[in-house]
DNA sequence: CCCGGTACACTGGTCTGACCAGTAGCACCA
DNA sequence: TGGTGCTACTGGTCAGACCAGTGTACCGGG
């Protein structure tokens, strides 16, 4: 016989889990308001204070948004990767998660998204990604040409058809970049950087559009590799060359 | 000229962003304690409300604990997981990220884990292998199996050196059990399930032996198909075919 | 000497009531 | 009609209080 451990269940826990169902199920739609605290702290039968630590905890996984002096109450939000997002940033910094790790990490995510996106991609996708081209191509500045990048990965992503691809993505590109972008700011020759990145993006494109799914994500992994394996350190590297293959 | 928007910074926010800094930077350690929320508001110079509210968050994103009575005060956590599965779980549902994207996910993930590990695997590791499949194989009961399953995955993704592919894998399986485990509870022949799988494991340890990684991750992949494409609405199940090439 | 029970100081959880800065919406005015 | 000032009300914060429950130090019995 096993038996669980047991631990109260405090009176805010409890209205987190309604509210939160009610949103994630859908009942409360994105940009519905909730009752605002004094209101709640009545239909609850709790005072303000645990109506309030509800609400932060709610706030704190991007469930919903509240400001003060808006008499429409607190903003249920739409679902958005930033919460998950920032735990995956914690949680990367605190077990110190390496370079090394994120980068292999995002080659795997990036290979499989472009791997399926030759083989899912239909008519507007491929529109897509060559107007994401000519985004980058048109870019003038490192700012606008790295927010076109991300586009293109989006494009890509979105093609693939998977919701998770693309968030997950997006979560990695981020720490990715945070942990290289003062080195990738005072590289020597950002115009040559740029036209390199096209180039890539522009066979990458060609795969896609050839429905050669193994290409694409090979030449998007070495892609990755050739761009970022210079900020690895070096007894990290040889863990990205099995995704090279 | 871009300029931002601007939000007033709250009290609690400060409180959070100090303490999560200390925490995540290492310089509280895990195990460590955190002074008492009365012994906080004179250190921050704040009500206790504000003090409480920022604990709230804190715990909400699994970096602390704290539990009425105890006299030392706040526990700092070991980072984990599970804050990661449940932005990943509540993103999951309220985007109605459907069963055909999860697993899809996971075959990636798992794919991946199995190519880098049978690359990567050391003595070890693959002791550890041939460990977990006993257990699986000595296991009585599915609920005991279950947890032998998912050990030996944790092996694999141990071996393939990469925390995040351990985390994420750990976060998709969870949630894609979730979602099947009432009709795998119902499954007619549980017997001749785990008799499968077990089938399915030791080929898998075979390929990762021998350094085949092109074999080990497409078992991998295949093995999920098999055994999970049914619960797979049928307009899904064509978007899994490209990664059983 | 060790051990089980007890008292106590203190913890976090919750409530009440209050004040403030700031907002949305409305009535008012030009 | 179009701007403008007022006002009711919002969320953020504080102070003080009570309670159930915990850890610990103390104490008495074996």
């Amino acid at each position: 016989m096993q038996f669980e451990p047991v631990a109260p269940v405090r009176a805010y826990e409890r209205i987190v889990e309604q509210i939160e169902e009610a949103v994630v199920s859908g009942r409360l739609k994105p940009g519905a308001r909730l009752p605002g605290e004094r209101e709640l702290m009545t239909q609850f039968e709790v005072g303000r204070s645990t109506v309030r630590e509800a609400l932060r905890v709610l706030q704190a996984a991007e469930l919903i948004r509240s400001r003060p002096g808006d008499p429409r109450g607190p903003e249920v939000l739409a679902a958005s990767p930033v919460a998950l997002q920032r735990s995956m940033h914690r949680l990367a910094r605190a077990e110190h998660v390496g370079l090394g790790e994120l980068l292999q990490f995002r080659m795997v995510l990036d290979g499989s998204a472009h791997l399926l996106a030759a083989h899912l991609r239909t008519g507007p996708d491929l529109s897509a990604l060559d107007e994401a081209l000519a985004t980058m191509s048109a870019a003038k500045g490192y700012a606008e040409f790295s927010r076109a990048d991300v586009a293109f990965h989006e494009t890509v992503a979105r093609a693939a058809r998977n919701q998770l691809l693309v968030m997950s993505g997006e979560v990695v590109r981020g720490v990715v970049l945070e942990l290289i972008e003062d080195k990738l700011a005072h590289a020597r020759d950002q115009a040559t950087l740029m036209r390199t990145w096209l180039g890539h993006h522009e066979q990458v494109r060609d795969a896609i559009r050839a429905g050669d799914g193994e290409s694409a994500a090979q030449l998007a992994r070495q892609a990755l590799y050739d761009n970022y394996a210079e900020y690895v350190p070096e007894e990290e590297r040889a863990q990205l060359l099995p995704l090279l293959t």
